[in-house]
This record gives structure tokens, sequence and C-alpha cells, in this order.
DNA sequence: TGGCAACGGCAT
DNA sequence: TGCCGTTGCCAG
């Protein structure tokens, strides 16, 4: 037999499969899915087996090495997404691959070294056969890395064949092993061994009697950590396995994460409107037929429990849901709602994980052993059998779309493997992006209306103020007089407030106001932000450092100023203003540790802190009861950014955050901070008026050519040096305008915002374009002729429907 | 991707 | 002439 095979080396020229002869001990055994082991070229690598088949028009043959998983990590559904994948999106076969499945699977290149002649190469080069004196294999890397100098002496004993270079491929996903202990012989024996053992076994005795009685009950079976811990001697346990009265077994364990906090729940009555929104989903479920749904529900609507009976009906008719949550609202409140439901059923998936933890929850969905998969982006290709469901919440959120390659969105994803199963999507949001309610608009998605809040809790109350005012009266702090002044209200009242804002760091830039001064990053064309807990200005792009300087760098003046607000700098001024308020701050500064961000929530939620202060992260999926009062302090911090996204994206960012306040029994209240408070974005959201907002937004995208209107590819090139990238775009859009239709337009090239990033120069091309059948196979010859590969070359990347443009 | 042959420059 | 770094090609 044959297998086809796909490599993993990412690049255009082996992005094919390639014909392998599967030897007579793993015929059988092989099938598509499997990762395996090849000889490729002059070295070894992992592939992916896609295919098998008896003939092959390459006589030459070389075998499969061995196998790296026993069973299929990729279902034949998977191998046929991830080669729809890599053509949708324009990468190689294998990215796709890689992305379907967790990061521990990632292969590891280890190139060994070996003695062939050890006599000889003592009479050689006597120090270096002392580092070989064991016989065993040694890593390259780890001989050469401490000391370079021996590299040309192993080349000269490798060309001598006096030791030679073996490839290892490793596969880095191992199950965490637990050892269990359990009887292996009846009670009854049990007791006459302890009668037996002499009295200075007393260690053994212990241990023994735990089993007596026991010893027929097969469930019996603790762990040998648990044993230890409760104080059994290790050894008296080895000892007693050795004698064949114990059976020590090792037994692959699930980590999981999850293990402390499940709380059974039971489903909640539905209110009219909920039931609506539910009975086509049911009967979509039901009938086996694919269609998408687009549930648009104010904040606090209850979609999340439409969510949860419809997942209750996936689990009856014995089929598998996928829920899609936005990565950032991966909080334990989220997902202990599906856990509490559905208990052990629910695998999760999340970066807070560690990568042995994401590989677990991997597994149990591989292995039938839990039903429902929640997680960010990538539990979109949860490997199930027969799915019933896929959810995403928050459709809109921008973090749906992966951008590096391949550079997919979840929601394209969810919507072909469904088609493929046969089963609904339910895309949910209060804010839904432009091109899905213009999709259910005109009837390609069906459209889910939740218009009131449950327990007819009214939406917050919201007050925008005019920033611009306030400083024509002198007011130039961070705080409008009116959030002040309602910030002391709550203090005294002790009830909650959540201030958001879009900015990390101390202050934005930092700028001489002797000679105008920014100070940039030296690698990319940003100001770098000020941080003021290690006095240091940093590159939110490439992560550059630097101490904070006292004197401009370029005059010499003493007149360093720091323009722009940043939490940092939000958080001194409360402390400053309201010195008895105890602020907790959040942002990616205070939660780079695993587990910060919860634990920054739970103490938020206990009501050890009066005011939760952060960026992005605390928009959304935060529900605390004591939380009367949200404050926007720079409402349009996004609508001035050079994307055509910037509106929906502010009035998105209001309404969620708007949503945060008056959930339960207090009414809620919402301040809004703006200098263009006029501006649609601003004063739709402020009027909880969705449809008013999209109208306008359409009007302007329709004007501007822009998505839902058209669809766009971006080309991105960068190069170290200018002119190589520059040329590059000139010529791709003359191709592009060549080989593409009249109703097509291309832009570019143009220099983005940002024009250097990590010392490498920038330039994009652009196309609009309604239907051009015409563009991936273009977009391909592209990519295969300008991408470059090497460390200082051309590098080609074409986003499809970007999110960002920058 | 990475290994290697082929190539050319350069010190000897 | 041998050694070294660079370049371009190729893999089943």
């Amino acid at each position: 037999m044959i297998a086809e095979v796909y490599i993993d080396i990412p690049a255009n020229p082996v992005n094919k499969p390639f014909d392998y002869r599967i030897p007579d001990y793993l015929d059988e055994v092989i099938q598509p899915g499997m990762r395996v082991t090849v000889p490729f070229g002059r070295t070894r690598r992992l592939g992916f087996v896609t295919g098998l088949k008896e003939q092959s028009e390459f006589k030459q043959l070389r075998a499969i090495d061995s196998i790296e998983d026993h069973a299929p990590v990729l279902t034949q559904e998977l191998l046929d997404v991830g080669l729809w994948l890599a053509e949708a999106t324009l990468c190689a076969t294998v990215t796709a691959f890689q992305a379907m499945l967790p990061a521990a699977m990632k292969a590891e290149y280890k190139k060994m070294l070996q003695v062939e002649e050890s006599e000889q190469l003592k009479a050689e080069d006597p120090e270096l056969a002392k580092i070989f004196e064991t016989g065993r294999q040694l890593s390259w890397t780890e001989i050469t890395k401490n000391n370079p100098e021996l590299l040309k002496r192993i080349n000269r004993m490798l060309k001598k064949g006096l030791l030679s270079i073996h490839q290892l491929v490793q596969n880095q996903a191992n199950a965490k092993k637990v050892i269990t202990v359990s009887a292996a012989v009846s009670s009854e024996r049990l007791k006459e061994e302890v009668s037996q053992l002499s009295d200075r076994a007393k260690r053994q005795k212990e241990v023994l009697n735990l089993f007596i009685g026991k010893s027929e009950d097969a469930s019996y079976k603790p762990t040998m950590n648990a044993l230890v811990q409760n104080g059994l001697s290790r050894e008296a346990i080895t000892r007693l396995a050795d004698k064949s009265l114990l059976r020590l077994e090792q037994i692959e364990q699930f980590r999981d994460p999850y293990a402390n906090y499940v709380q059974q729940t039971q489903p909640l009555d539905l209110t009219d409107e909920q039931h609506k929104a539910l009975a086509p989903i049911m009967q979509s479920m039901n009938t086996g037929e694919h269609r998408v749904f687009l549930c648009h529900g104010v904040t606090g609507s209850g979609k999340t429990e439409i969510y949860l009976q419809a997942i209750q009906r996936v689990l009856e008719l014995e089929k598998q849901a996928i829920v899609l949550v936005p990565e950032i609202s991966l909080t334990p409140q989220m997902v202990l709602r599906f856990k509490g439901r559905f208990g052990d059923r629910v695998a999760v998936m999340h970066s807070g994980l560690s990568r042995g933890e994401k590989y677990d929850e991997w597994r149990k969905i591989r292995e039938g052993k839990v039903q429902v998969a929640v997680g960010a982006r990538s539990a979109v290709f949860a490997p199930f059998k027969k799915i019933g469901l896929i959810i995403i919440d928050e459709e809109h959120e921008s973090s749906y779309k992966q951008e590096d390659t391949p550079r997919y969105h979840a929601r394209d994803v969810a919507i072909h493997r469904a088609k493929i199963h046969h089963c609904p999507v339910v895309l949910g949001s209060a804010t839904p992006s432009l091109e899905s309610f213009a999709r259910a608009r005109k009837k390609v998605y069906t459209l889910l209306t939740l218009k009131e809040r449950v327990n007819r809790r009214p939406l917050p109350s919201v007050q925008v103020v005019d920033l611009r005012e306030e400083m024509r009266e002198g007011n130039h702090s961070v705080f409008s007089r009116l959030l002040l002044e309602k910030l002391k209200d709550r203090l005294q009242k002790k009830e909650q407030t959540v201030l958001f804002l879009n900015r990390r760091g101390y202050s934005t830039f930092v700028m001489c106001r002797s000679c105008g001064t920014v100070v940039k990053c030296p690698h990319c064309d940003i100001s770098l932000t000020y941080h003021r807990a290690h006095h240091l200005l940093k590159c939110h792009y490439c992560g550059y450092e630097q101490k904070a300087p006292d004197t401009c760098p370029t005059c010499g003046s003493d007149a360093m100023r720091f323009f722009g607000t940043g939490t940092q700098k939000v958080e001194a001024e409360l402390n400053r203003l309201l010195p008895e308020a105890r602020v907790i701050r959040m942002d990616v500064d205070t939660t780079r540790q695993k587990g910060s961000h919860e634990k920054l929530l739970r103490q938020f939620g206990d009501e050890k802190a009066d005011i939760l202060l952060g960026t992005q992260m605390i928009a959304k999926g935060l529900d605390f009861p004591k939380v009367t009062l949200v404050g926007v302090l720079a409402a349009d911090s996004l609508l001035h950014l050079p994307d055509f996204r910037a509106s929906e994206k502010t009035f998105q960012l209001i309404t969620q955050v708007s949503g945060r306040a008056g959930r339960h029994r207090l009414p809620g209240e919402v301040v809004i901070q703006s200098y263009t408070p006029d501006h649609y974005a601003v004063s739709d959201a402020a009027r909880h008026d969705y449809e008013g907002f999209y109208q306008q937004e359409m009007e302007l995208r329709h004007r501007g050519g822009y998505p839902p209107f058209f669809y766009l590819a971006l080309i991105s090139l960068t190069h170290s040096e200018p002119a190589k990238a520059a040329d590059a775009a000139e010529r791709i859009v003359s191709i592009l305008k060549k080989n593409l239709s009249e109703a097509s337009l291309v832009y570019g090239p143009v220099v983005p915002a940002i024009s250097k990033i990590k010392d490498r120069y920038r330039y994009q091309c652009m196309v609009k374009y309604k239907r051009e059948p015409a563009l991936i196979p273009v977009l391909q010859k592209i990519m295969q002729h300008f991408q470059e590969s090497g460390k200082d070359s051309l590098q080609v990347s074409i986003d499809l429907n970007p999110v960002v443009l920058m």
C-alpha cells in the first residue's frame, strides 16, 4: 500500500502530497489523518497521511519510518476542512492541519550525533571522544550552543565517518501518567499475608490493611500520590507490588483545570422572547437542516440560556456542540455556566490553559469523553464526529479572526463545518457585525431578536459628557465633573463602578516640549508608551523597551512631557482624587500571570474593591450585581484610527461596556466621555439604537465601497529594504489590474499607518471585489512568485476579508 | 525547511 | 590548492 503524505514544511514547492510506501508492519495500521515520520530529502520530517492508494506514478518510493499516532488525529472531515481552509486562506496545507491541532502536537526536530568509530575518534580528537564517552546519542544543538568552536571539529569527524547524524522527530504531546494501586489478590489472602509479615514490616502491614475488604471492589484504585499523601510509604507499596500482592498500573490521566468548581444548575424558565428565538433553532436541529441564525439580543437578554437549552437538545439527539466565545471573556463566569449545566460533559479550551491541559481537553473531545466544547477561536476545529450545533457568542468580536497564517475567520469555518454536518449555526450578539446583520436582512441568515432584558430590567441610562466643554471650563482631569461626582456617590453607597479605557500603560507618548521630538521605537514606526512601574518606555508592537529619558535625546532639554492617558495614569489619578477607593486595574500588564485574570475578577466579585479599571478585557461577559455605574473614559479612542470599521468598533465597545451596569436589582447608569459626542457611533450607542447606527453606517460603507458591499483582499509586503518592498508592491498591483475583471478595484501600493514593524518596511495593496473567480488563482500565483524564503527576504502575506487593515 | 553541490573569492 | 561563505536546487 501507498500513503499520500503532506510534509511538515510550509513552503510552496512542497505544498502537495508525497507518495510513500507503507512497510509491511504498518500495513492495515496506517489510516488517513494519522501523523507519520518520513524520510524527506536528506532529513526526517513529520507528515500527515491524507489518503491511501495501491498505485503511484513514482517508481522509487521511500518507506514511512514510523507512526506518531495510534489513532487518526484528524477525521476525514477535518482533513477535508484543512484542504478547503488552505485554499480559502492561501496558506500551505500543513499549516491548516497544524492550526486544527493543539500546540502540543507540533513536532520538534532534533539532530542527534552518535559515535561510529570510537577508537579512531579517540586517536583523532581525544577531547571530542571524551564528550561522546557514553556512546549515547547527543543533541547537536546542545553540544554546539555552548561551544561553537566544536562545530568545525565535529564536521571534520562527520566527513571521516567517525560520527554520524540521526534525525529525531519528537512529538511533544504526552499524556500525564498516574500510577494507580489496587489489590492483586483476594482480601482473604491479604489477611493471611498480614499475619505472616514480620513485626518489623509495620509500613507494609499498614498498606495491606487498607486493601483488606476492598480487593473485590474493582473501582477501588487509589493513585499512588494520594496514598503517599495520606502518609503511606511509597517504598512499602512498591515492595508489596514486587511480591505480586498489589497491582500497580500506569494510566493516562486528564488534567482537569476546572476540577474544583462545579455547581449543578437547572434550566431556567424562558421568557416569551426567548421561547420564540429558541424554537426555530430547535426545529433546525430536529430536522437536521443547516441554517445560520443571527441572535440579536440586547445585553442581559438571556442569550446564554438559549444556548444552554439548545445544547441540551443536542445531547438528547446524541450529537455534540461547539460553543465559541471570545478569548477575552473566557473567564470562569462564562465557563462555569456551561460546566454548571453540563458538568463533565464539557471540555474547555482557551489560552489560559497550559499546553498539556489544552492537549488533554482536546483528547477528551477526540475520544468522545465529552459532548460540548467551549473555547476560543480554534475550538471551531474540535474533532467531534457528529456535530449538532455550533454557537458563536459575541459574533462581532475581532478575535474570531486569526491574525497570522492561516488567516481564517472562525465564523466561516463554523458555517463550512455546519454545512457538512447538516446542523445549525447560531451567531449571537448585542451588536452584530454589519456583515452578519446585512445577511440577516437579506434572509441569508435567520434573524432572531431579543429586545428585552430578562426580569424586565431596564437598559442602563446613558449620559454623554462633552470633554471639550470640560476643557473649556478648566477641567483638565481624566474625569469629567459628572463622572467624578457619581464615582463619589457610589463609593458612599458602597456600590461598584467599572471604568473602561482602551489604552494600557501610563501615557501614550512622550514628547519634548522644547523641540517637539516624540520618542519612537527604533524598530517600528510607532511612538513608545510610558510604563511607570519600572520607569520604562515600551513598544506595544515588538516589545522593545528602554529607560524613560529625563532629557530630550535630540535637543537635551529637560522638558520631556507625557501625553495621552493610559490605565496606569488613571489608576494614579484615582488614588490621588479618591484615596479611600479600592481600585483593581486589569490590563495585559496586570494579567500576564496565569490565573491572575480570574483572581482579580474574583476579588472584585467579592467586593474587595470599589472600582474595576481596565481595557478591552473587561468590556464583556462580566456580570456583577453591585455594579451600578460604568464610565467610558475616552469613547473616541478608537474612532479616529485609519480603519473603515472604526465607527463600528466604537459603537460595539460603548454598547458592550454599558451593558455591564445594572444587570440585577440595582439600576445602572453609564457615563460616556467623548470629544465628539455628536458622532453617530457615540450618540446611537448612548440611545441603545442599533438599527439607527446600522442604517447610517451602511450608508457610509456603501459610499466608500467597503464591506458588506464589497469583499476585500489585503496584500502586505515587508522587507528590510523599503525599495524592495515598494518594487514588489508595484509589480503586484499591475499583475492584479491585468488579471482581474473590470468590476474589481485595485488600490495601492500604499504605506500603511505604521510603516515599519520590527525593522521591516511595509507596503500594502488592496482589492475590492464583489464576484471575482480569478482572484484566488491570481493570488496563489503572486504568492508563488514573490514569496521568498530565507531570513532577509521579501515576505508576502495575503489576508482575505481582513478585520484589521493596519 | 534544510542539506548539499556548485561556485567564487581569498589566503596561503 | 584548500577553505570558507553564499547561492540555488530539490525532496516521493
